[in-house]
DNA sequence: TTAATTTAAGCAATCGATTGCGATAAAAAT
DNA sequence: ATTTTTATCGCAATCGATTGCTTAAATTAA
């Protein structure tokens, strides 16, 4: 269906009596060229309905503005945003993006790391798939000289630029806020222990008990609560141990706190009074529940932002081989009803 | 910091001692080449760490693997799960995605055009900007011989392909369900006229109340009332009238319906009782507010497939200009107990 | 053994834009 | 009037892969 081939520089040079090199000048707006015919030139671009064919340009200059993401679920609202908030940014510089998704799954997290090398785009910037175990795709971006952001979940070792949250600091805060609010036994959902943000989530919860002197029981740490009919499952078998939890911490997402509030809920247990619960990801819905979801806001957009500053400022600006930089971004708790069993006036204001 | 310059068929010709266009060829597994060089190249290529260059290959070839698609806001879940939809399948088949979002501005739209052009992509598919007006832009895809997919916010008298849901059905759908629950004054919250899925949802709620002999009372349609802010905003208004509606249909969004179902708490309305609430888009939250709000799906990963197969089937294969085919996908209403005034045990189930 | 045919690989043009270098003409300096 | 400088523009190579055509070699047929 395509068959009207396209006007190329060539066109308007024939028609001008001109060379295609002038065209060039005259349209890449730089040098040497003098204001009339550069005039002339734009004059009939615009009649002949030029448009830049990019890949020739590209091809030439070496190199592509575009920068290639790869994120476990496109349309998983943390991604999306963060998605959102690197667009913002890029747009501004005149970059596109290539958008990935490796439906948690490494092994297409591999290929579309393959086609992202293949487009040559300007960095890879990627947050591991749930099953991630080996980094050798990370390390062949590296070796094919492009800049490699990691950001939320990445390989720790691998020594290239990361952005991410202080996920550990935010679960002390929370843990710290339930043993404040005078809960006693806090129990913890925990997610795939092979990611950073999961084990630090985890060491977070335990620092913050270890520090208050309280004991770390191992019954009341539940593996695999991810989402929300898991979390719900992971709550039963809470709830029903001989001495149960008071509050659950459940730290790899609010639909995992959503779970345990509706178990909550059904058995007839009062949240916050007889349990409290605390998410992860400060979704939209936490702030509607009844009662409202204490969680962790992570900053999404704003760290998408910082990505595409920090591919801007950092590694495009510079032509030395820079080391790569680290930035990490202090999560806030969000503090609402679910966890306030002491003083339901302390609500966070906006 | 892009120092070493990445190896080519050339480098891996020269080291065999062969010619660039049989490693092409090799490479592309198709022609022409024994199998023992076959194996010889393959090999090298990998020794090399060997990467084919997209640009070049795209800009022989004349074409590029590359969809690009606009839509007002990434990270709004519906679109979100449209892209997710259309990257599913156009993964399977080796095509890549260019991600634009608008910012629900045409004039950022007609850049986000222009770039896509500029990269000779394969197809674009859009969902209009908000204060779309004018459809030059639209226009200019089609001269450049690109294939053009609108989907739900479209430009209806441009002859193009469309994936839409029918929304006038769905609002005659859930006007109708109101009033078979007995509700008497149904009130409309409306969006911005100029885009055609805003008209529909409008007409499709006249439609309904006419057909049920239901006066249309102008007092009871609002305009502008799009996020939860301006749907609470209405609301207040509507509900001081001297005769206030008995249920608000925001057909704008779930967003809205929030809007309106908190300011009906506030004013110790009951929900459903004394006023009934549909929202639309079936948001993840409408299943967990307290009343459960009624809402439509949209089926909007589905709908993303549905472009892409649309694209693959009837587009890339053939090569006649085939015209432009339109397909609708009905919306589902989701009832929930904001608009069950007499049968709570009606509920959907799934 | 020679001719006809198939197979394998090389040659060179091409896609469209960019860019260093050189050429020409106009303007400025002497 | 002659030389020097500057402003414009053309020439041609280049980016890396693809592909039609040609040639050389190998295989088969006669």
């Amino acid at each position: 269906m395509k068959n009207q081939k396209r006007t190329t520089i060539y066109d308007i040079a024939k028609k001008l009596n001109l060379n295609a090199s002038s065209v060039s000048r005259a349209l890449s707006n730089n040098s040497n060229v003098s204001e009339a015919t550069r005039k002339l030139i734009l004059d009939t671009a615009k009649e002949l309905n030029y448009k830049q064919n990019s890949l020739a340009s590209n091809l030439r200059k070496g190199h592509n503005q575009t920068i290639g993401v790869i994120v476990p679920r496109i349309n998983q609202n943390y991604f999306a945003d963060v998605i959102a908030g690197i667009e913002e940014v890029t747009y501004q510089k005149g970059y596109n993006l290539v958008i990935c998704q490796s439906n948690e799954s490494s092994s297409r997290e591999v290929k579309c790391v393959n086609t992202l090398i293949n487009q040559h785009v300007s960095c890879i910037v990627i947050s591991l798939s749930a099953d991630f175990e080996d980094d050798k795709h990370l390390q062949t971006i590296r070796e094919h000289g492009i800049p490699l952001i990691q950001f939320d979940r990445v390989a720790e070792h691998l020594d290239t630029f990361k952005v991410l949250n202080d996920n550990e600091q935010a679960s002390i805060d929370a843990v710290t806020h339930l043993i404040e609010q005078g809960y006693k036994r806090i129990a913890l959902l925990e997610g795939p222990q092979n990611l950073n943000i999961f084990r630090q989530r985890k060491a977070g919860y335990l620092a913050a008990l270890e520090k208050h002197n309280f004991p770390i029981l191992p019954e009341l740490i539940k593996e695999n609560a991810w989402t929300k009919e898991l979390g719900a499952a992971s709550t039963k078998e809470l709830l029903s141990l001989p001495e149960p939890p008071d509050a659950i911490f459940a730290s790899t997402s609010d639909f995992s706190a959503l779970g345990v509030l509706e178990v909550a809920t059904k058995m007839g247990l009062k949240v916050p009074e007889e349990l409290g619960i605390c998410g992860y990801s400060n979704e939209a819905f936490t702030e509607i529940t009844s009662p409202s979801i204490t969680t962790i806001d992570q900053y999404s957009v704003s760290m998408g932002k910082t990505i595409a500053n920090l591919y801007f400022q950092e590694i495009e600006s510079s032509d030395k081989d820079n080391t790569p930089k680290i930035v990490s971004i202090k999560p806030k708790l969000i503090i609402r009803s679910s966890t306030l069993k002491n003083n339901p006036e302390e609500l966070t204001t906006d």
